[in-house]
DNA sequence: CGCTGATTTCACAAACTTGTGAAGTTAAGG
DNA sequence: CCTTAACTTCACAAGTTTGTGAAATCAGCG
Protein backbone atom coordinates (compact mmCIF):
# COMPACT_ATOMS: atom_id res chain seq x y z
CA UNK A 1 0.00 0.00 0.00
CA UNK A 2 1.16 3.95 -0.74
CA UNK A 3 1.97 5.69 2.52
CA UNK A 4 0.24 8.62 2.40
CA UNK A 5 1.71 11.98 3.44
CA UNK A 6 5.83 10.59 3.24
CA UNK A 7 6.06 9.42 6.40
CA UNK A 8 6.94 6.24 6.33
CA UNK A 9 5.85 3.79 9.53
CA UNK A 10 9.07 2.31 10.94
CA UNK A 11 10.85 4.62 8.48
CA UNK A 12 12.97 6.55 11.53
CA UNK A 13 9.70 8.67 13.23
CA UNK A 14 7.28 7.91 14.73
CA UNK A 15 4.16 7.30 12.87
CA UNK A 16 1.53 9.99 12.46
CA UNK A 17 -1.61 9.64 14.03
CA UNK A 18 -4.06 9.04 11.20
CA UNK A 19 -6.65 9.58 12.69
CA UNK A 20 -5.32 12.92 14.16
CA UNK A 21 -4.36 14.07 11.04
CA UNK A 22 -7.62 13.07 9.74
CA UNK A 23 -9.51 15.29 12.41
CA UNK A 24 -7.59 18.29 11.94
CA UNK A 25 -8.15 17.73 7.90
CA UNK A 26 -12.02 17.69 8.01
CA UNK A 27 -12.03 20.32 10.74
CA UNK A 28 -9.79 22.97 8.84
CA UNK A 29 -11.50 22.04 5.50
CA UNK A 30 -15.13 22.92 7.18
CA UNK A 31 -13.29 26.14 7.93
CA UNK A 32 -12.53 26.92 4.50
CA UNK A 33 -15.92 25.20 3.28
CA UNK A 34 -17.32 28.05 5.82
CA UNK A 35 -15.26 30.48 4.09
CA UNK A 36 -16.64 29.82 0.35
CA UNK A 37 -14.50 26.90 -0.96
CA UNK A 38 -15.93 24.43 -2.35
CA UNK A 39 -16.08 20.96 0.12
CA UNK A 40 -13.58 19.38 -2.38
CA UNK A 41 -11.39 21.61 -2.74
CA UNK A 42 -11.32 22.30 0.64
CA UNK A 43 -10.38 18.74 1.51
CA UNK A 44 -7.72 18.03 -1.08
CA UNK A 45 -6.11 21.23 0.18
CA UNK A 46 -6.99 20.20 3.78
CA UNK A 47 -5.45 17.29 3.15
CA UNK A 48 -2.21 19.14 1.54
CA UNK A 49 -1.16 21.65 3.92
CA UNK A 50 -1.24 18.76 7.07
CA UNK A 51 1.48 16.51 4.95
CA UNK A 52 5.09 16.60 5.95
CA UNK A 53 6.12 17.32 2.54
CA UNK A 54 3.14 19.34 1.31
CA UNK A 55 2.89 17.13 -1.62
CA UNK A 56 0.50 14.22 -2.07
CA UNK A 57 -0.52 12.08 -5.60
CA UNK A 58 -4.22 11.77 -6.56
CA UNK A 59 -4.01 8.07 -5.38
CA UNK A 60 -2.46 9.44 -1.91
CA UNK A 61 -5.63 12.11 -1.44
CA UNK A 62 -8.46 9.48 -2.71
CA UNK A 63 -7.50 7.33 -0.03
CA UNK A 64 -6.96 9.79 3.03
CA UNK A 65 -10.22 11.58 1.55
CA UNK A 66 -11.98 8.57 0.81
CA UNK A 67 -13.36 10.12 -3.04
CA UNK A 68 -13.19 9.11 -6.31
CA UNK A 69 -10.41 9.89 -8.59
CA UNK A 70 -12.62 11.90 -10.25
CA UNK A 71 -13.49 13.91 -7.55
CA UNK A 72 -9.43 14.45 -6.52
CA UNK A 73 -9.57 15.56 -10.30
CA UNK A 74 -11.81 18.04 -10.52
CA UNK A 75 -10.68 19.50 -6.64
CA UNK A 76 -7.36 19.94 -8.27
CA UNK A 77 -8.20 21.49 -11.60
CA UNK A 78 -9.71 24.01 -9.31
CA UNK A 79 -7.16 24.51 -6.81
CA UNK A 80 -4.51 25.01 -9.84
CA UNK A 81 -6.54 27.04 -11.25
CA UNK A 82 -6.61 29.37 -7.91
CA UNK A 83 -2.72 29.37 -7.62
CA UNK A 84 -3.25 27.68 -4.23
CA UNK A 85 -1.92 24.50 -5.49
CA UNK A 86 0.91 23.91 -8.60
CA UNK A 87 1.47 20.02 -10.67
CA UNK A 88 4.19 18.04 -10.58
CA UNK A 89 5.20 15.24 -12.58
CA UNK A 90 7.43 12.72 -10.83
CA UNK A 91 10.19 12.22 -13.42
CA UNK A 92 9.86 8.62 -14.93
CA UNK A 93 6.63 8.03 -13.72
CA UNK A 94 3.12 8.79 -15.27
CA UNK A 95 2.15 9.58 -11.58
CA UNK A 96 1.55 13.27 -11.06
CA UNK A 97 2.27 15.25 -7.28
CA UNK A 98 0.17 18.24 -6.33
CA UNK A 99 1.93 20.35 -3.97
CA UNK A 100 0.70 23.36 -1.68
CA UNK A 101 3.46 26.30 -1.66
CA UNK A 102 3.43 27.27 2.27
CA UNK A 103 3.77 30.32 1.45
CA UNK A 104 2.10 31.09 -1.63
CA UNK A 105 -1.60 30.16 -0.35
CA UNK A 106 -2.29 32.94 2.02
CA UNK A 107 -0.85 35.54 -0.20
CA UNK A 108 -3.30 34.15 -2.46
CA UNK A 109 -6.02 34.76 0.46
CA UNK A 110 -5.35 38.54 0.24
CA UNK A 111 -4.77 38.89 -3.26
CA UNK A 112 -8.22 39.37 -3.92
CA UNK A 113 -6.61 42.05 -7.07
CA UNK A 114 -9.74 41.01 -9.48
CA UNK A 115 -12.28 40.58 -7.31
CA UNK A 116 -11.77 44.42 -5.89
CA UNK A 117 -11.55 45.82 -9.01
CA UNK A 118 -14.66 44.15 -10.26
CA UNK A 119 -16.01 45.62 -6.66
CA UNK A 120 -14.94 49.43 -7.38
CA UNK A 121 -16.03 48.75 -10.64
CA UNK A 122 -19.65 48.15 -9.81
CA UNK A 123 -19.69 50.49 -7.15
CA UNK A 124 -18.43 53.23 -9.50
CA UNK A 125 -21.67 52.42 -11.89
CA UNK A 126 -23.96 52.47 -8.25
CA UNK A 127 -22.49 56.46 -8.04
CA UNK A 128 -22.87 57.17 -11.83
CA UNK A 129 -26.30 56.03 -12.28
CA UNK A 130 -27.74 56.90 -8.64
CA UNK A 131 -25.87 60.22 -8.95
CA UNK A 132 -23.44 61.68 -6.94
CA UNK A 133 -25.54 64.45 -5.48
CA UNK A 134 -28.09 62.06 -4.25
CA UNK A 135 -28.07 60.67 -0.98
CA UNK A 136 -27.63 56.84 -1.52
CA UNK A 137 -24.82 58.15 -4.23
CA UNK A 138 -22.62 59.69 -1.72
CA UNK A 139 -23.29 56.40 0.67
CA UNK A 140 -21.87 54.67 -2.25
CA UNK A 141 -19.22 57.27 -2.94
CA UNK A 142 -17.78 56.37 0.23
CA UNK A 143 -18.25 52.94 0.45
CA UNK A 144 -15.97 53.12 -2.76
CA UNK A 145 -13.19 55.08 -0.66
CA UNK A 146 -13.36 52.36 1.36
CA UNK A 147 -12.34 49.69 -0.98
CA UNK A 148 -9.86 52.02 -2.66
CA UNK A 149 -7.97 52.76 1.05
CA UNK A 150 -8.25 48.92 1.61
CA UNK A 151 -6.66 48.25 -1.36
CA UNK A 152 -3.81 50.17 -1.02
CA UNK A 153 -3.24 49.63 2.59
CA UNK A 154 -3.49 45.53 2.15
CA UNK A 155 -0.24 45.46 -0.25
CA UNK A 156 1.41 47.40 2.49
CA UNK A 157 0.89 45.51 5.09
CA UNK A 158 1.65 42.43 2.76
CA UNK A 159 4.84 43.76 2.26
CA UNK A 160 5.37 44.37 6.41
CA UNK A 161 4.12 40.94 6.87
CA UNK A 162 7.14 39.67 4.65
CA UNK A 163 9.25 41.34 6.71
CA UNK A 164 7.52 39.64 9.78
CA UNK A 165 7.78 36.61 8.84
CA UNK A 166 11.23 36.66 7.80
CA UNK A 167 12.04 37.07 11.26
CA UNK A 168 10.33 34.71 12.97
CA UNK A 169 10.53 32.10 9.99
CA UNK A 170 13.53 32.36 8.38
CA UNK A 171 13.86 32.92 4.68
CA UNK A 172 11.29 30.98 2.55
CA UNK B 1 -49.43 52.97 -4.24
CA UNK B 2 -46.10 53.06 -2.30
CA UNK B 3 -43.41 54.64 -2.99
CA UNK B 4 -40.17 53.06 -2.66
CA UNK B 5 -37.02 54.75 -1.56
CA UNK B 6 -38.30 57.82 -0.72
CA UNK B 7 -37.77 59.60 -3.27
CA UNK B 8 -41.45 60.60 -3.71
CA UNK B 9 -42.26 61.27 -7.54
CA UNK B 10 -43.31 65.04 -8.07
CA UNK B 11 -41.98 65.44 -4.13
CA UNK B 12 -39.49 68.02 -5.29
CA UNK B 13 -36.85 66.46 -6.84
CA UNK B 14 -37.10 64.20 -9.88
CA UNK B 15 -38.12 60.28 -9.78
CA UNK B 16 -35.06 58.35 -9.86
CA UNK B 17 -34.80 56.15 -13.09
CA UNK B 18 -36.59 53.15 -11.17
CA UNK B 19 -34.73 51.18 -13.97
CA UNK B 20 -31.03 52.03 -13.64
CA UNK B 21 -31.65 51.79 -9.80
CA UNK B 22 -32.42 48.35 -10.39
CA UNK B 23 -29.98 47.69 -12.25
CA UNK B 24 -27.14 48.77 -10.16
CA UNK B 25 -29.17 46.42 -7.48
CA UNK B 26 -28.69 43.18 -9.25
CA UNK B 27 -25.19 44.43 -9.82
CA UNK B 28 -24.33 45.18 -6.59
CA UNK B 29 -25.92 41.93 -5.59
CA UNK B 30 -24.13 39.65 -7.80
CA UNK B 31 -20.94 40.65 -6.39
CA UNK B 32 -22.02 40.00 -3.18
CA UNK B 33 -23.39 36.50 -4.07
CA UNK B 34 -20.09 35.78 -5.53
CA UNK B 35 -18.68 37.32 -2.44
CA UNK B 36 -20.87 34.08 -0.93
CA UNK B 37 -23.79 35.64 0.47
CA UNK B 38 -26.84 34.46 -0.37
CA UNK B 39 -29.23 35.90 -3.36
CA UNK B 40 -31.94 37.23 -1.16
CA UNK B 41 -30.12 38.85 1.58
CA UNK B 42 -27.75 40.06 -1.03
CA UNK B 43 -30.15 41.92 -3.31
CA UNK B 44 -32.37 43.08 -0.22
CA UNK B 45 -29.03 44.29 1.16
CA UNK B 46 -28.05 46.35 -2.35
CA UNK B 47 -31.86 47.73 -2.35
CA UNK B 48 -31.51 49.17 0.96
CA UNK B 49 -28.46 50.96 0.07
CA UNK B 50 -29.14 52.16 -2.91
CA UNK B 51 -32.33 53.90 -1.61
CA UNK B 52 -31.95 57.58 -0.49
CA UNK B 53 -33.23 57.29 2.83
CA UNK B 54 -31.25 54.24 3.57
CA UNK B 55 -34.23 52.83 5.02
CA UNK B 56 -37.10 50.65 2.88
CA UNK B 57 -40.24 48.65 4.64
CA UNK B 58 -40.88 45.11 3.95
CA UNK B 59 -43.97 46.01 0.78
CA UNK B 60 -41.29 48.24 -0.89
CA UNK B 61 -38.61 45.49 -0.52
CA UNK B 62 -41.10 43.32 -1.85
CA UNK B 63 -42.29 45.39 -4.72
CA UNK B 64 -38.69 46.40 -5.82
CA UNK B 65 -37.18 43.21 -6.22
CA UNK B 66 -40.69 40.51 -6.91
CA UNK B 67 -39.70 39.05 -4.11
CA UNK B 68 -42.78 37.29 -1.14
CA UNK B 69 -42.91 38.48 2.05
CA UNK B 70 -41.87 35.42 3.35
CA UNK B 71 -38.35 35.80 1.15
CA UNK B 72 -38.23 39.52 2.32
CA UNK B 73 -38.40 38.02 5.72
CA UNK B 74 -36.34 35.88 5.62
CA UNK B 75 -33.24 37.77 4.18
CA UNK B 76 -33.92 40.44 6.78
CA UNK B 77 -33.51 38.08 9.75
CA UNK B 78 -29.95 37.31 8.18
CA UNK B 79 -29.10 40.10 7.29
CA UNK B 80 -29.93 41.78 11.28
CA UNK B 81 -27.88 38.18 12.64
CA UNK B 82 -25.15 39.75 10.87
CA UNK B 83 -24.88 43.14 12.06
CA UNK B 84 -25.70 44.70 8.08
CA UNK B 85 -29.07 46.27 8.70
CA UNK B 86 -31.05 46.94 11.97
CA UNK B 87 -35.30 47.24 12.55
CA UNK B 88 -36.91 49.94 13.59
CA UNK B 89 -40.65 49.78 14.32
CA UNK B 90 -42.30 53.06 13.57
CA UNK B 91 -44.35 54.71 16.02
CA UNK B 92 -47.79 54.34 15.66
CA UNK B 93 -47.60 51.92 12.80
CA UNK B 94 -47.36 47.90 12.50
CA UNK B 95 -44.62 48.51 9.81
CA UNK B 96 -41.39 48.03 10.31
CA UNK B 97 -38.54 49.86 8.45
CA UNK B 98 -34.95 48.28 7.89
CA UNK B 99 -31.96 50.27 8.06
CA UNK B 100 -28.70 50.23 6.78
CA UNK B 101 -25.89 52.10 8.39
CA UNK B 102 -23.54 53.25 5.83
CA UNK B 103 -20.25 53.45 8.10
CA UNK B 104 -21.30 50.09 9.66
CA UNK B 105 -21.17 47.49 6.93
CA UNK B 106 -17.90 47.81 5.52
CA UNK B 107 -16.72 47.68 9.31
CA UNK B 108 -18.96 44.21 9.28
CA UNK B 109 -17.15 42.93 6.30
CA UNK B 110 -13.52 43.42 8.12
CA UNK B 111 -15.13 42.29 11.69
CA UNK B 112 -14.02 38.74 10.88
CA UNK B 113 -13.65 38.67 14.71
CA UNK B 114 -15.32 35.31 15.37
CA UNK B 115 -14.58 34.22 12.04
CA UNK B 116 -10.86 35.10 12.53
CA UNK B 117 -10.83 32.96 16.25
CA UNK B 118 -12.21 30.25 14.59
CA UNK B 119 -9.56 29.19 11.80
CA UNK B 120 -6.99 29.92 14.93
CA UNK B 121 -8.22 27.88 16.73
CA UNK B 122 -8.28 25.25 14.20
CA UNK B 123 -4.64 25.92 13.16
CA UNK B 124 -3.67 25.35 16.62
CA UNK B 125 -5.55 22.61 17.10
CA UNK B 126 -3.55 21.39 13.82
CA UNK B 127 -0.04 22.04 15.16
CA UNK B 128 -0.96 20.53 18.23
CA UNK B 129 -1.93 17.33 16.40
CA UNK B 130 0.58 16.93 13.81
CA UNK B 131 3.61 18.40 16.40
CA UNK B 132 4.98 21.63 16.84
CA UNK B 133 8.82 19.92 15.39
CA UNK B 134 6.81 18.09 12.17
CA UNK B 135 7.26 19.69 8.71
CA UNK B 136 3.66 20.24 8.64
CA UNK B 137 3.33 21.58 12.20
CA UNK B 138 5.42 24.14 11.31
CA UNK B 139 3.71 25.20 8.22
CA UNK B 140 0.72 25.69 10.29
CA UNK B 141 2.72 27.41 13.00
CA UNK B 142 3.53 29.74 9.99
CA UNK B 143 -0.28 30.27 9.05
CA UNK B 144 -1.45 30.39 12.23
CA UNK B 145 1.16 33.21 12.72
CA UNK B 146 0.12 35.14 9.39
CA UNK B 147 -3.40 35.51 10.82
CA UNK B 148 -2.41 36.45 13.96
CA UNK B 149 -0.78 39.49 11.79
CA UNK B 150 -3.58 40.08 9.80
CA UNK B 151 -5.77 40.58 12.85
CA UNK B 152 -4.00 42.72 14.43
CA UNK B 153 -2.95 44.95 11.02
CA UNK B 154 -6.67 45.12 10.52
CA UNK B 155 -7.63 46.94 13.51
CA UNK B 156 -4.66 49.03 12.94
CA UNK B 157 -6.09 49.98 9.48
CA UNK B 158 -9.42 50.50 10.55
CA UNK B 159 -8.43 52.95 12.27
CA UNK B 160 -6.58 54.99 10.05
CA UNK B 161 -9.24 54.02 7.90
CA UNK B 162 -11.51 56.21 10.23
CA UNK B 163 -9.26 59.20 10.37
CA UNK B 164 -9.02 59.50 6.66
CA UNK B 165 -13.02 58.63 6.23
CA UNK B 166 -13.54 62.03 8.93
CA UNK B 167 -11.22 64.04 6.23
CA UNK B 168 -12.91 63.56 3.48
CA UNK B 169 -16.31 62.86 3.98
CA UNK B 170 -16.90 64.95 7.78
CA UNK B 171 -18.05 63.05 10.59
CA UNK B 172 -20.17 60.45 10.54
C1' DC C 1 3.79 1.80 -31.92
C1' DG C 2 0.98 -0.76 -28.92
C1' DC C 3 0.43 -1.75 -23.82
C1' DT C 4 -0.77 -0.13 -19.52
C1' DG C 5 -1.57 2.60 -15.71
C1' DA C 6 -2.85 7.46 -14.53
C1' DT C 7 -5.83 11.18 -15.17
C1' DT C 8 -9.76 13.55 -17.19
C1' DT C 9 -14.38 13.99 -19.08
C1' DC C 10 -19.21 13.17 -19.05
C1' DA C 11 -24.01 11.93 -17.92
C1' DC C 12 -26.63 11.08 -14.20
C1' DA C 13 -28.69 10.13 -9.53
C1' DA C 14 -28.75 11.73 -4.91
C1' DA C 15 -28.61 15.38 -1.78
C1' DC C 16 -29.13 19.88 -0.75
C1' DT C 17 -30.92 24.76 -1.38
C1' DT C 18 -34.13 28.10 -2.40
C1' DG C 19 -38.37 30.78 -2.73
C1' DT C 20 -43.25 30.26 -2.63
C1' DG C 21 -48.19 29.90 -1.00
C1' DA C 22 -50.77 29.26 2.82
C1' DA C 23 -51.54 29.00 7.49
C1' DG C 24 -50.20 30.92 11.88
C1' DT C 25 -48.88 34.59 15.13
C1' DT C 26 -48.53 39.23 16.80
C1' DA C 27 -50.05 43.78 17.97
C1' DA C 28 -52.37 48.39 16.70
C1' DG C 29 -56.72 50.55 16.73
C1' DG C 30 -61.28 50.77 17.12
C1' DC D 1 -61.84 42.04 22.91
C1' DC D 2 -62.47 41.88 18.00
C1' DT D 3 -60.69 43.21 13.56
C1' DT D 4 -57.18 43.48 10.58
C1' DA D 5 -52.64 44.63 8.75
C1' DA D 6 -47.90 43.10 9.13
C1' DC D 7 -44.76 39.84 9.74
C1' DT D 8 -43.15 34.90 10.44
C1' DT D 9 -43.17 29.96 10.06
C1' DC D 10 -43.72 25.77 7.56
C1' DA D 11 -44.03 22.13 4.05
C1' DC D 12 -43.06 21.44 -0.38
C1' DA D 13 -41.91 21.82 -5.47
C1' DA D 14 -38.49 23.50 -8.52
C1' DG D 15 -33.92 24.21 -9.37
C1' DT D 16 -29.10 23.64 -8.49
C1' DT D 17 -24.96 21.42 -6.94
C1' DT D 18 -22.17 17.51 -6.02
C1' DG D 19 -19.63 13.24 -6.41
C1' DT D 20 -19.73 8.96 -8.76
C1' DG D 21 -19.00 5.14 -12.27
C1' DA D 22 -17.80 4.36 -16.76
C1' DA D 23 -15.78 5.58 -20.84
C1' DA D 24 -12.27 8.26 -23.06
C1' DT D 25 -7.80 10.36 -23.30
C1' DC D 26 -3.01 10.78 -22.30
C1' DA D 27 1.88 9.50 -21.77
C1' DG D 28 5.75 6.45 -20.25
C1' DC D 29 8.03 2.33 -21.56
C1' DG D 30 9.14 -1.78 -23.68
Amino acid sequence: MAEPNGAAPGGGRAARDAEAVSKFVESFAAQLVEAGMQRMPARVFAALLSSDSGTMTSVELGEQLRISPAAVSGAVRYLAQQHLVSREREPGSRRERYRVHSDQWYEALTNREAVIKHWQYALREGVDSLGEGTPAGRRLAETLAFFEFVDGEVALMMDRWRVHRERHFGAG
